[in-house]
RNA sequence: GCCACCUUAGCUCAGUUGGUUAGAGCGACGGUUUUGUAAACCGUAGGUCGUCGGUUCGAAUCCGACAGGUGGCUCCA
């Protein structure tokens, strides 16, 4: 850590204290969590009872606490034996901090895994026991703290207050439920002031925004919270990403299926999926008595498909594409735009292959998925998704050591800088998972690429192997875009909805400087001729000022608006108005109509993201 | 699901401490205008103030339930 750095963590350390302490001097009977410090800032996790503190208390506990600051409050540092520790958490009646002290006293320097190093006073490395715990203590507020912190409460940086949520105690959902202040602080005010433009901006370019503004989807409260329903615009979205996620696979032999949206329960007690998620299918019963659900995933349909007649090792692999959807009990609380819905679309595909296949098979999709991602211009970042100690998992533990490990070889091969993610995994399987980090900073999987030894094992899968005996194929599970819907939502967030013209759902529009016959003729004529290359066109020849129908094509940021005059049509030349990011040079373009449209057409085709006119 | 907050016209938002017929801009529609690269002018329509219930002489405003949404927590096959 830079020196920099070191005092940015302590100065928002402290100003965690200094909430903690203007909270206790508001509310007396505070109980306190933990205060860590956190990207962009800090929180604290306070639990006041039945008395709850809204985001209308933050005026007055920011006066506070900047009259905390202003008595220039001298932190201090001190240790007390474990025991005595105990003994002050439990008179000062903090249940909270007893807990912890008391797993510090139990679990030695090695804090209790799920909570924060900073936050514990663990002693200073090299004692081995744990006999001493640090304090630190402003005015009259100590805390259980390992610090550091700044000399004094005034030489603390510039902060506000951003908002309170809910959050259980270490993590769990069976602990009490605190409420968590959270604060954002930055080394100078202007920092602070540019943090919050650029949260602003982030705003500006949430899909959710997008959605409404551009007209791609809506939601009905009618039809249900996390159904989203999709406009004709937001069709043409969907279908051109979707398009091209799959070229990429059927130029590697992948076949496309087809499967119901239902099955019966039976199914995904076979795969599994029932055991780990009962609560989360919902059933209807058919006049049989079959007890039928949506699919939540489509892993068994599709092994059925390939159950369905014998197959030799020749055959293998065999592969199946399908883009479906999916239907899954989210919680309602955990709904969000199209970040996480309860239909959810995933460009699937199932490989079935023997173990000498399944490297081959990696290699290709990881390539894939390297190339689209380069295209869409976004950046992800990889994640071996293995499991933790848990036993909701299927098959053996040594077959997922080796799945686990061949991943690991892959990402290495590959030259792929990868993070761990334990207990990340599928039930059935280790996981490669392809992260996008959405406009505020959250990160979301979008590709994922899945091993899976359990699911040919619980459906008993087959083909013959060249020594004429039964063996066991293995299932590659790959997505590129993973959720279409979340895709579609980092990538709308990414484009700021000015896409590319593969995925504009209007690529051109032709404005009419007037009403008159033969101008409206000549658009509609060029218009007709566009629609026969297969773009995507509209004609403006409402009565309005040419400025005015500039500016609405901008705002539905069309790529390339062409105004259609008297010029136009005597010289048959066009001058289109290019969307600014897609320019490559400064000035204007002349172009004739058939050389216009052509260009655009191959621009769509070849999925380049900047104009070509300017050759 | 849990905690906090939000819901007024198609969209973005006003609406004083509960008090007459709830406002604006954009959009839509009608008319005038025939327009040359980011907003021409005039007019009209549009709201059971999310839904249901309660308190009150009186509710967009206060209380409750439900629905939907936002930020987190937990979860994510």
């Amino acid at each position: 850590m830079s020196e920099n750095n070191e005092h940015l963590h302590s100065a928002r350390h402290s100003l965690a204290h200094i909430m903690a302490t203007a909270v206790t001097r508001m509310w007396p009977e505070v109980k306190l969590g933990i205060g860590p410090v956190v990207e962009n800032g800090f929180y604290y996790d306070i639990d006041l009872g039945e008395q709850k503190i809204s985001e209308e208390d933050f005026p007055k506990i920011e006066k506070e606490m900047k009259r905390i600051i202003k008595e220039g409050q001298k932190f201090e540092r001190f240790t007390k034996p474990i025991d005595e520790a105990i003994g002050w958490a439990k008179d000062s009646e903090q249940p909270y901090k007893e807990e912890l002290l008391n797993d510090l006293k139990r679990a030695g320097t090695t804090v209790a895994k799920d909570l924060d190093a900073d936050e514990l006073g663990t002693i200073t490395e090299g004692d081995s026991a744990l006999d001493e715990v640090s304090f630190y203590q402003n005015g009259d507020f100590v805390d259980l703290c390992r610090g550091p912190h700044v000399d004094k409460t005034s030489k603390v940086i510039p902060f506000k207050l951003m908002r309170v949520a809910g959050a259980y105690w270490r993590g769990k959902e069976n602990n009490p439920q605190m409420q968590r202040l959270y604060g954002v602080a930055f080394e100078t005010q202007e920092e602070l002031d540019n943090y919050m433009v650029m949260l602003k901006e982030a705003k500006a370019r949430d899909h959710r925004k997008l959605g409404q503004e551009l007209d791609l989807f809506t939601f009905s409260s009618l039809i249900g919270s996390g159904l989203p329903l999709f406009t004709p615009r937001g069709t043409v979205l969907r279908e051109e990403v979707d398009k091209f996620a799959q070229s990429f696979r059927q130029n590697r032999g992948y076949e496309k299926v087809w499967i119901p949206h239902i099955a019966k329960i039976d199914t995904y007690k076979t795969s599994g999926h029932y055991e780990k998620f009962p609560e989360l299918l919902k059933f209807t019963s058919t006049e049989s008595g079959d007890e039928l659900a949506l699919k939540p995933v489509n892993c068994p349909h599709h092994t059925q498909i390939y159950a369905s007649r014998p197959r030799s090792y020749k055959d293998l692999p065999v592969k199946y594409l399908e883009t479906t959807t999916v239907y899954r009990d989210e919680k309602s609380g955990e709904l969000g735009g199209l970040t996480r819905v309860r239909a959810i679309t995933q460009d699937d595909s199932h490989v079935f292959c023997r173990e000498d296949q399944i490297e081959q098979i990696f290699s290709e999709l990881i390539e894939d998925a390297k190339t689209a991602y380069e295209i869409l211009g976004l950046k992800l970042s990889l994640r071996l998704s293995f499991r933790d100690d848990g036993d909701s998992y299927l098959g053996s533990k040594e077959t997922w050591e080796i799945a686990q490990k061949s991943i690991e070889n892959l990402a290495n091969k590959f030259e792929l800088e990868y993070e761990i993610g334990i207990g990340e995994a599928a039930i059935y399987g280790p996981k490669m998972d392809f992260m996008a980090t959405d406009a505020l900073g959250r990160k979301t999987q979008l590709a994922t690429v899945q091993l899976d030894y359990a699911q040919p094992e619980r459906f008993e899968l087959e083909y013959t192997n060249e020594k004429g005996e039964k063996a066991r194929p293995v299932m590659v599970h790959c997505a590129l875009l993973g959720s279409i819907e979340r895709f579609l939502s980092i990538y709308i967030e990414h484009t700021a909805g000015r896409f590319p013209v593969w995925v504009a759902p209007e690529q051109v529009r032709l404005i009419t400087v007037n009403q008159e016959d033969k101008t409206v003729n000549f658009a509609q004529e060029l218009e007709e001729k566009a629609k026969e290359l297969g773009l995507r066109i509209t004609v403006d020849n409402t009565n309005e000022s040419v400025g005015k129908k500039i500016r609405s094509a901008e705002m539905w940021k069309v790529p390339y608006t062409v105004v259609i005059g008297d010029k136009e049509i005597e010289t048959s030349q066009l001058s289109p108005r290019i969307r600014r990011d897609m320019v490559v040079q400064e000035g204007d373009v002349t172009v004739g109509v058939d050389e216009f449209l052509q260009t655009v057409a191959n621009e769509a085709k070849s999925r380049i993201n900047k104009t070509s006119l300017f050759a």
